[in-house]
DNA sequence: CGGCTATTTGAATGGCATCAAATTGGGTGG
DNA sequence: CCACCCAATTTGATGCCATTCAAATAGCCG
């Protein structure tokens, strides 16, 4: 194991940027794609540079414009977004602790889509060219990069399937599983209560939904004792039963 | 330009299997996103073994299984989607001549998907070692395919947002519209008209719609003076409208 | 010819959107 | 500290979009 910054590793100097960014979700996450060496690792901190802080809300790139930067969340949690003509939206994913934000609009000229942080945040970025070295010049990572992009295909994918063929209840607890065992998998989460940041506009643009109708789900869920809500955040109050309630099959998020 | 079995290129002698797949319009498609040499077109032909004709509706890979091989679609049409417990399924998109099928369930020890050809379909196929190859040594390969996988996720991702926020109407003319400018990509269209090997049912489950409603959405398009439709097929009638009624914005396709 | 699937239409139901409005809570400036 | 504003939450009423049930027709294959 080489974790670039993880807690086992003794304290070093910062070695690029203002500080050394805490890569580690990141490395242990791509570490379980492919056999990363501490070179990999080494290459990884270099590339990224440590930002400071974003404010919640802040949309870092608009549909259209060019990527000049692709991101990291070292801790807090994002989204990504594509909007209509109308001025409706919808949310695509969420991006939690080191997953990446934005790497698509960096491969290609022009982003197809937006993306913007949801709590405070703090991030590392790299540029186009660091990001094309690292490819070409680092099979392993290149593969786990590889590796990766399947996996973040494999959440949308089952986001499309959620959209398209479940009602809104289901809909809604499927999301809230997925969210929750994302969080769990980083270590975030112990018991059978799971605190997610998430307003009701939000996740009715994430689920295609109005949110009237979403405020209905929701309510529903609470009355069953599933979950509770209030004041920008929702609440995962029995984990257990939810995951049963949602028929969650958890096999497209487990590799 | 490297074009390993192009019509450009002259006649050669099978070099790995039954005879040479022809690679041309998979590896163009590779060329547009890293600058591929003959090695590289070299390789991706000893890799790819060529199979003989699928018959249309054949099931390549169910979920839950264990993807042994990845394909590309030499020529016919193929599709992937996930089914739900209740039986219902959700197409995820569609695969012509030049993409990839079951890669993801390649990388993944379980997929989590299911892929099916939907005409009669010619295949090429590589094994997960060999892909594994490709990735680790052919560094420009690596960065084409990870441009190649933004590109597929850019599409379902366009999909997701047509699913979640556009009524079935539009929803249907914006399918049509891609798969229409995806053919047109590959030359296989030059006037305003179209004909795809869609039948209703198929339609259905990608969009997210019951039988009935999208026969009602393709009658609406079909007074229109949009479309025709009939027996296994729908037919584009008039592109160039289509695309206007569809208010289709290509950008998420053109890179 | 019989069975299967695709296409099509009718009728009724229901899920979800839209419109409207009341309430709450956090943030900000006075 | 209060007044105000703005966004989020919540509920009611209404109507439409889409599903479901049902059935008839048509085309394909064995």
């Amino acid at each position: 194991m080489a974790d670039p910054s993880g807690p086992a590793a003794a304290p070093r100097a910062a070695s690029v940027g203002t500080r050394a960014p805490s890569l580690g979700p990141l490395f242990r996450k791509l570490s379980g794609f492919a056999a990363l060496t501490d070179d990999d690792a080494r290459a990884l901190r270099v590339a990224f540079v440590a930002e400071t802080a974003f404010e919640p809300g802040r949309t870092l790139l608009g549909e259209g414009e060019r990527g000049e930067r692709g991101y990291v969340v070292l801790d807090g949690w994002a989204f990504c977004f594509k909007e209509l003509p109308d001025g409706r939206r919808q949310i695509v994913n969420f991006q939690l602790t080191g997953d990446f934000l934005g790497m698509r609009s960096l491969l290609l000229h022009v982003s197809d889509h937006s993306f913007a942080t949801l709590t405070q945040c703090r991030l590392a970025s790299i540029r186009l060219a660091d990001w094309r070295g690292l490819i070409a010049e680092r099979p392993r990572l290149a593969t786990a990069l590889l590796w990766s992009a399947a996996r973040n295909e494999a959440l949308i994918v089952e986001h499309l399937v959620n959209v398209g063929r479940r009602t809104a209840d289901l809909r809604t607890a499927h999301l809230l599983c997925e969210l929750g065992l994302r969080l769990r998998a980083l270590g975030r989460v112990t018991g059978d209560r799971v605190v997610l940041p998430l307003t009701q506009p939000l996740v009715a643009d994430a689920l295609g939904l109005s949110v009237v109708h979403l405020n209905r789900s929701l309510r529903r869920l609470r009355e069953a004792g599933l979950i509770d809500v209030g004041a920008g955040r929702i609440e995962i109050a029995d984990f257990s039963r939810l995951l049963t309630y949602a028929d969650f099959d958890e096999s497209y998020m487990t590799f």
